[in-house]
DNA sequence: GTCTATACGGAGATAGAC
DNA sequence: GTCTATCTCCGTATAGAC
């Protein structure tokens, strides 16, 4: 349903050399993430790939595109994961278990992405319809934790509401900090988020 | 030590009525909030206050400096809290326990600035000046987190640097929900985070 | 303390050549 | 697929009147 198509086509290009779609936006997310979406302009972007602003327009019809393509391949990919078997057939804890590990996932591979999507504001009409969806996904997880913490298998003095919100800044700020190319594998953070979430840091006696 | 005076008088201002300069910086930070701070026009800024762009510059000498105001607050305020006497004197683990609820309850005091403050990425060098004292702070808490490992009042098998920038992510993702004129109060808040850190979602046994 | 008028550069986007 | 040239609008900032 998605207005822009996301160009992955494995199958080598015929024709001219040059950039493709994606290579395009990836520039671009780049420097929506340093400066902001408003304030990096094409001539930002034209000069980062060594080509002219005129040329971008071959690639997206506009700048706006730039930041939806994004948008939409990063949303994707969270909704996906609630689509997974293994978020839907198990105890609600293993199921809320395996969407905290499998956010995390989703996280790092698509760093950038999800970054972007983290920062868009709602400022345009294409804003907006990045962040419902991104509400709907926070909803679902939402309604996971509620439904964990009815089922007993949390404790109960907490208000699942703000566990929620608590638990996606834990989650979320990874784009802030994490960096694919350090030390830190994706299984060990997932592993970390999880061990916090559910035992925290006090020794068990 | 700061270059810029925050300009903080709560004596009632003779001569011309007008705005005074934290009056047009508040104005400033919420829109550098909503746009982005390279996004946001000064315009943008004189029509919010209902006055003309040239206006602005009776107040402060440049964009830059409404920025530099609202940076410099915000840092103050979190580095102040390691100075206070609960921060320091007492068992490390009820000190670092005092320390979330104190990041908190500024996250909630200064919620517009240091939103502000956890979007800067660095891009002129009164950025970076503010990230450095950011950057110091973060680390004093790590440090502190690290410490509560050694003594054996945390568990010890996470790496108190991801412990840290997990925690941080809890509490400074609370600038992107937390709306001051909601239902949730901040000593909830804070009881939240400090539950969540230390127990975990796990009903204890 | 605020205004109007203006300087000057850079923004997104298009036309049309190669 | 990329280029140069150009359109039109808006950006920060300044000068000087009231």
């Amino acid at each position: 349903m998605s207005a822009v198509p996301t160009t992955s086509k494995p199958a080598p290009r015929r024709g001219r050399p040059g950039y493709d779609q994606d290579a395009v936006v990836a520039a671009a997310v780049e420097l929506f993430n340093r400066h902001g979406y408003e304030a990096t302009s094409m001539g930002m972007i034209a000069d980062r790939l060594g080509i002219s602003k005129s040329a971008i327009y071959h690639h997206v019809p506009g700048k706006e595109q730039l930041l939806e393509v994004a948008l939409d391949r990063a949303i994707s990919e969270l909704e996906a994961v609630l689509d997974r078997p293994a978020a839907r057939e198990r105890p609600v804890d293993q199921r809320l278990e395996y969407v905290l590990r499998a956010m995390v996932g989703v996280l790092v591979d698509e760093l950038s992405n999800v970054t972007l999507l983290l920062r868009v504001r709602g400022n345009t009409p294409m804003e907006r319809r990045a962040m419902e969806r991104r509400r709907a996904f926070d909803h679902a997880v939402a309604d996971l934790i509620e439904e964990a913490a009815k089922s007993g298998a949390l404790r109960s003095d907490l208000q699942p509401r703000v566990v929620t919100r608590l638990l996606f800044g834990m989650i979320n700020w990874i784009t802030e900090w994490y960096r694919p190319d350090g030390p830190l594998r994706r299984e060990e953070l997932g592993d970390s988020v999880v061990a916090i979430a559910f035992d925290g840091l006090r020794p068990r006696g």
